[in-house]
DNA sequence: GATCGCGCAGCAAGCGCTTTCTGCATCGAC
DNA sequence: GTCGATGCAGAAAGCGCTTGCTGCGCGATC
């Protein structure tokens, strides 16, 4: 029923090993004999058993991506310039590979079962996108099955994640302390005393990183961090319209709001507006990742931005092993502020 | 070095058919040896050959979800509800999957390649999202792919692109013609007589289908179709604030602008206060799709919401085979208006 | 007590491919 | 003319798993 290698050889006169060797070409086969076996290929309409192949090799050509949210353009920018790299069909790479992306809704759990998955499925490679949870026994578990992917060969790279110790993972992590100091160190240039922030999800490191680059700006400028202004949330403009709402009510008087992405940003320039408040003349609002949408908020988004695509395609580039990963294994990659409408001088 | 079924087997003192079919289990095996088996499986940390088991069940559990833009949230959106329901790790079916999301970057070949290369993994289930490219022969190559693909076992489902003729692939498609219509018919409904519309890429369906409501709704008002005021461009901001200036050079008495998705819309936006005009005092703006950022637009936009989720989940479980599919294997799906700020009254 | 049925486990034959090793020409060199 | 390279093709042994069939031991049946 289906066409098999067997059947190829046999039409065109070889031994099924020929015809292996003209498919993969790793092996000298006189040009006469290609030839013929390609032009078996083309009238059969043969097309490889990738499981076979895969068995019989011991390695496919699945690279998983994991990814917190494919929905969130964050990810889907990283997870674009990673497949581009990868060299699925279009891509540099002579091999096809078909990149896998996985989607783990921030889950642990799912993480852990999607890794699985991919080591049952001989993955040449995994890039895990953005942040860890920050739970000890899940680290390690998560560090244990790294360690086991890579012993069967299969190559780990973290993008926009943080080194996993004791691992052979090459790691791009985004500066989100960096970002975020420079971000809230440019919002207290302005002259801004009360700064509301509201945070991502409590467990995350993405989280805790911006966190403590925006109180390390207060610190330095002898501003109290009072906790009350500090709101964790998810990342979704809802949970910044939600948290918005919440800070205000907890002080009225505040002239900035830090959010902790853009997302959140836009969530709080809603709330922002339906509470009658102008942004900046009133508030102030500043994002995170600089994502497409932001420069066409109203007023354009004051934010950081992260190089998305840049980290991603390298990630991509190192997984493939086309690119020599950084020294140590680990590179940080810096966002950049940009200043836009959003922010200005406080009032009064 | 790796472990394999055999190892477990010895383990556990029973044959490798045992092990395999507790590990499936569709065969009966006594709790007591299945107890054992699982404990052995445990503590050998084994984990299954994912090629080698495709190769003799000759099925795998991979599912291909093709997208044109994995970086834009109305393929992530679908992709995300897609594959929620295809029972990834922590998905309500019993049998892990692989979600395997393949960029096709809008290319026909890269669209063809990956229907190989799913082919070739023997999938278990594709869904194809978004317009197609209406380009004969290669519509033609994709549906003899898809007939090849089904042969084969694999079920094909299409979301939010127009059926496959010849094919036996379930189609639930976008009334994108409907949706076109009823948001120009809004913007005649308020007194606009020289709108401009931003077309996507020429040659997609989708494009079309929505310049074809958007006539239909001119024709119906008696409103002469200047081909002056229809631009291409793609489905990005990019395109949409270039075409928005290009239209205004055209016609600078122009009162509203239709756009050909939410992206495009916000360009346009940002094109028409570059250009001292308000929204929707001066011009009138509308999108497509109700991306969640539209809402958070100033003004928020006025479009036609496709329910994403909704659609992305349906084809999911009718690609698990969890849910009937609609009569004729032909669904349309219809979008709703959103009435927001970006539209109003003409001036003057 | 012999027979049948049934529940459970093992045997063994592949699934379709890759790859090592072997073999046969052909060619150049001495 | 002979011998060793060299270049290319084939034979065959798996890769690790699934599954149809066989077989065994037990309680139920006559």
């Amino acid at each position: 029923m289906t066409v098999t290698l067997a059947d190829v050889a046999a039409r065109a006169q070889v031994s099924p090993a020929t015809v292996s060797r003209v498919l993969n070409g790793n092996y000298p086969v006189a040009a006469a004999t290609r030839e013929r076996v390609l032009r078996a290929v083309d009238e059969l309409d043969y097309v490889l058993n990738g499981p076979a192949s895969a068995l019989a090799a011991a390695t496919s050509d699945l690279v998983g991506i994991l990814v917190n949210d494919i929905a969130d353009p964050f990810f889907g920018i990283m997870a674009s310039a990673i497949q581009a790299e990868i060299g699925g069909p279009g891509g540099r790479a002579g091999g096809e590979r078909l990149a896998v992306v996985c989607n783990t809704g921030g889950s642990p759990e799912r993480e852990l079962t999607y890794l699985t998955l991919l080591q049952r499925q001989r993955a040449a490679a995994v890039v895990l996108t953005g942040g860890a949870v920050e739970d000890a026994p899940h680290a390690a578990a998560v560090a244990a099955k790294l360690r086991k992917l890579a012993d069967a060969g299969t190559r780990v790279v973290l993008c926009g994640r943080p080194p996993a110790p004791d691992t052979e993972a090459i790691a791009l992590t985004f500066d989100n302390r960096g970002g975020a100091r420079a971000l809230t160190d440019h919002l207290i240039g302005l002259g801004h005393r009360r700064l509301g922030y509201i945070a991502g999800p409590e467990e995350r490191t993405t989280t805790r990183h911006r966190l403590e680059g925006h109180r390390a700006a207060l610190a330095a400028a002898g501003i109290e961090d009072d906790p009350r202004r500090t709101v964790h949330g998810r990342y979704d403009r809802r949970s910044g319209h939600e948290a918005t709402l919440e800070l205000l009510r907890r002080d009225p008087s505040l002239t900035a709001i830090v959010a902790a992405n853009d997302s959140v940003a836009l969530g709080a320039c809603a709330a922002l507006r339906e509470s009658g408040l102008r942004i900046p003349e009133d508030v102030s609002v500043a994002g995170f990742d600089d994502l497409p949408f932001s420069i066409d908020a109203v007023p354009s988004l004051t934010t950081v931005r992260l190089p998305l695509a840049e980290a991603g395609a390298r990630a991509g580039r190192i997984a493939m092993g086309r690119e020599e990963p950084p020294l140590g294994g680990i590179a940080s990659v810096r966002g950049e502020l940009m200043v836009r409408g959003s922010s200005g001088v406080p009032r009064g």
